[in-house]
DNA sequence: ATAACTAAGTGTAAATGTTACACTTATTAA
DNA sequence: TTAATAAGTGTAACATTTACACTTAGTTAT
């Protein structure tokens, strides 16, 4: 079935990788090859979804593909969709040069995961120029709508790693608790009393 | 441009409106008219989007022509888009019936509302035979994959409900204290104490 | 080697929030 | 008017949160 790799031509997947480095909570980001059109803005990995293929594949596929990470534990949290998402000049003339349908509304199922930058050192693909974390508080201007993108990631990270008591297998296997008190810091941006977050996670072993 | 009206053929949104009626929780449906062939399985509202249509958009206009459901405040929670999402048979049928392009895969966001039953009295439009609130603990088998689509939706409303403090709006103007604790009830499925419950709510006035 | 610096570790008291629990008062229906 | 149903009330024990400062161990530079 040669069809089953023919791309959905307005259906596509845009991934927000959270990492952290044991210190600060960085976001990953690829940047095209320059093609010499002052098209070099950085944007989140992401792309076309294929016929036949689910969502939370096509998120695993195209973060593989893009940045060659593997075995990530993605969540969906939000489809972007509107008409105008792909407004500026430059995004245009970059769906001229890579789309067959340059001009079709395109919706994206957006995915994120929170993983330790250690264990994940993603490499540019051939599709992509560079592969790069880059610090939260410090990221560009990207392409299309994807700084809204990583900002509602962010967003639901935070809302989520509060509700669980999740993040410890973003640390060595053996941690400080200042370490994992770090962990917290960084995701939630806030800081708190040293003795009480210990208590804290005592009291809820 | 009378290409705005086209319809895009493999997004959809479906709309999970739950309704409160000061006791208990009721989830809408819609049902096809009796096209005669075994195929009266009632199914959310929701329907392809158009061309040049945002999803909220999509959204708000698909419960307004197939429920007669006005202003209503959706919230978009998840996207579902497994290419076995239409499997069964009756879904087949019903898909070659009404659908230009059957065979496509149609991915659907899916959105969610709570609403005061009283002030939302769903009408049947002309596409749909009859629209009915069914109590959330007796949801029938349902078309397609929209038995999951409601889980997941109860899922969310109980989350979000618990996070904020909302729902006061979905009570008439003046209300007991014991009314109040009932949406609780209804919403999170778990009985509370009166005076615990009133404590709580005086405090965090 | 040791001095200086940096990171890890520790306790307590006051305030606030949670839980469990039973009877009285007011309203509505028979 | 009586009976039944729904609304309203307080307290004590326990758990959680907050605010707050010094000691100990390890690392780095001289």
């Amino acid at each position: 079935m040669p069809q089953q790799f023919e791309l959905n031509s307005n259906i596509s997947v845009d991934c927000v990788i959270f990492g952290f480095d044991g210190e600060k909570l960085k976001v990953l980001l690829i940047e095209e090859k320059d093609i010499g059109q002052g098209m070099l803005r950085k944007r989140l990995p992401g792309d076309l979804i294929l016929k036949n293929e689910s969502l939370n594949d096509a998120a695993d596929r195209v973060l593989f593909e893009l940045a060659t990470l593997k075995d990530v534990i993605l969540k969906q949290f939000h489809t972007f969709g509107d008409p105008g998402r792909v407004n500026d000049a430059k995004d245009r003339k970059w769906l001229e040069l890579y789309r067959k349908d340059p001009a079709e509304r395109v919706i994206t199922a957006a995915y994120y995961a929170l993983v330790k930058m250690d264990d994940f050192v993603p490499n540019p693909s051939s599709f992509a120029g560079e592969a790069l974390w880059c610090d939260i508080q410090e990221v560009p201007e990207l392409a299309f709508d994807h700084n809204e993108i990583v900002e509602v990631a962010l967003w639901k990270l935070q809302r989520h790693f509060v509700l669980n008591k999740s993040g410890y297998e973003l640390l060595p296997k053996k941690f400080t608790l200042n370490q994992l008190q770090q962990l917290h810091e960084a995701i939630t941006q806030e800081e708190l009393d040293k003795r009480n977050f210990r208590k804290k996670v005592v009291r809820e072993k």
